[in-house]
RNA sequence: GUGAGAGUAGCUCAGUCGGUAGAGCAUCGGACUGUGGAUCCGAUGGUCGCGGGUUCAAAUCCCGUCUCUCACCCCA
């Protein structure tokens, strides 16, 4: 037996509409707050992400579903697709026409690591940049944006963290402060955490090591070393959020893994998720566009990990979306069956979803199929209701059945189906 | 990349001390030829993940390997 590719999975009906109505509403809410959707390829080269995402982290130096194709060019699988939006932002010179460009995506993204609860080597995300704003107003609107679909999946209680990790202006300032209070603790560092040091001291914030959470939470703060512009920016977005009623909390130690990230960064984690509980992150990134080689360009955006959003989105959003089986059209005999196909074609043209049942194991087999299905209503046609154009509406739940006319059909099924 | 657990029918699982494979559900057929869910009878269905080893004999013990699950690392 052929099987999927470790760390793969095939999304199978149902489920597939519980995706389709999350996709559908990001749709939705991304169009009217002016979001428009690129898509970029999914195989780009080597080089974007070693240069946007850093080379010292895990992504890039061993997360990477990367190889050599058949031109000997280095490519890989994208692991996250801000990085493509700036390279197909400069290479189309986008900036050139001045302004705003509000951009979303939605696609599979790849990452070679051992899967887990919530982490597949192919997943997908659904994201959003905002490339041309600087203004702290951008920060604010696309948390209000996230939070305005969230609700609509029927998410209540999400707070987001919050944090500015600066500039490179005054960033180099504050690492400094914490090796500097970091060094006399250095025994209580792990392996991990003394790499990490080395490495990028920021992530020693984030450990999960108990003795390093308590050392690490009188540790100087990031946003007590912002320079006063960055401060400012930091100041302006919370006014904004407040104002829209947006609830957040400023998480000091909230830090990210890609490197690209400057001032505003954000999270937010659910319940039910396992030991990777983010739901989503993102935040500002004022250098990406330039340290790709275009021009100065400031940036922000978030990425929804979707296959950790439907894991745990309501039941209402799930139930909702797996609604709707399609009505039942059972021929009550062979010679029954141009008839049964007549009645469908009916119900397609006004927009009724319905399949037709073979007839050829009799009319019980036919609603024996149909309740397995899950289709609350059968329409039965023999010759009676042929030579009469008629059918009979059978309710599979109630058990009552109903003649009326064919030209009748759609309308009265409608009127049922609104009624239930 | 590291660690732990798991892999037997389509699904959920049992399988004793090593003795040649089982149940429930599902599927199909029948009781039931213009009306389903219940019940009863019957049938189909297996490379016991894969490869090697020990043994007269391996689903069972040993080694390797693959996959899945969870955790670490890290992240969505």
């Amino acid at each position: 037996m052929i099987n999927a590719v470790k760390g793969t999975r095939d999304l199978l009906p149902p489920d597939t509409r519980v995706w389709n109505r999350v996709e559908e509403t990001a749709r939705e809410v991304f169009r009217l707050y002016g979001f428009e959707e690129i898509r970029t390829p999914i195989l780009e080269p080597l080089e974007l992400f070693v240069r946007s995402v850093g080379e010292a982290s895990d992504i890039v130096h061993k997360e990477m579903y990367a190889f050599t194709d058949r031109g000997d060019r280095e490519v890989c699988l994208r692991p996250e697709n801000t990085a493509g939006v700036a390279r197909a932002y400069i290479e189309h010179g986008l900036a050139r026409a001045g302004g705003v460009k509000k951009l979303y995506y939605i696609g599979p993204q790849f990452r070679y690591e051992r899967p887990q609860k919530g982490r597949y080597r192919e997943f997908r995300q659904i994201g959003a940049e905002v490339l041309g704003a600087a203004d702290p107003a951008s920060d604010a609107e696309v948390l209000v944006m996230l939070f305005d679909f969230l609700r609509r999946l029927g998410f209540t209680g999400l707070t987001v963290s919050l944090n500015s990790v600066g500039t490179e202006e005054c960033r180099p300032r504050y690492v400094e402060a914490l090796r500097d209070y970091l060094a006399p603790h250095i025994a209580v560092l792990g392996p991990d955490d003394q790499r990490r040091l080395e490495q990028n001291p920021l992530r020693v914030l984030d450990s999960k090591d108990p003795a390093v959470k308590s050392l690490v939470s009188s540790a100087p703060q990031m946003l007590e070393f912002l320079d006063p512009p960055s401060a400012a920016h930091h100041e302006e977005m919370l006014r904004l959020l407040d104002a829209a009623g947006i609830p957040y909390k400023i998480e000091p130690r909230l830090v990210r893994g890609l490197d690209y990230y400057t001032r505003t960064v954000f999270e937010v984690t659910a319940a039910g998720l396992g030991a990777q509980d983010a739901l989503l992150g993102g935040g500002r990134y004022d250098r990406l566009i330039s340290d790709l080689g275009g021009p100065k360009t400031a940036g922000i955006g978030f990425a929804i990990g979707e296959d950790r959003l439907v894991d745990v989105v309501s039941d209402s959003f799930r139930a909702a979306a797996l609604e709707g089986v399609p009505v039942a059209v059972i021929p009550l005999s062979p010679d029954d069956r141009g008839y049964a196909f007549a009645l469908a074609s009916g119900l397609r043209e006004r927009g009724i979803s319905c399949d037709v049942q073979t007839a050829a194991k009799g009319p019980g087999a036919g609603l024996k199929a149909a309740e397995k299905r899950g289709s609350r209503l059968a329409v039965l046609a023999g010759e009676e209701e042929r030579t009469g154009r008629s059918a009979v509406v059978k309710d599979l739940i109630k058990r009552t059945q109903e003649k009326v006319s064919a030209e009748s059909l759609a309308s009265y099924i409608r009127e049922r189906e609104k009624s239930q």
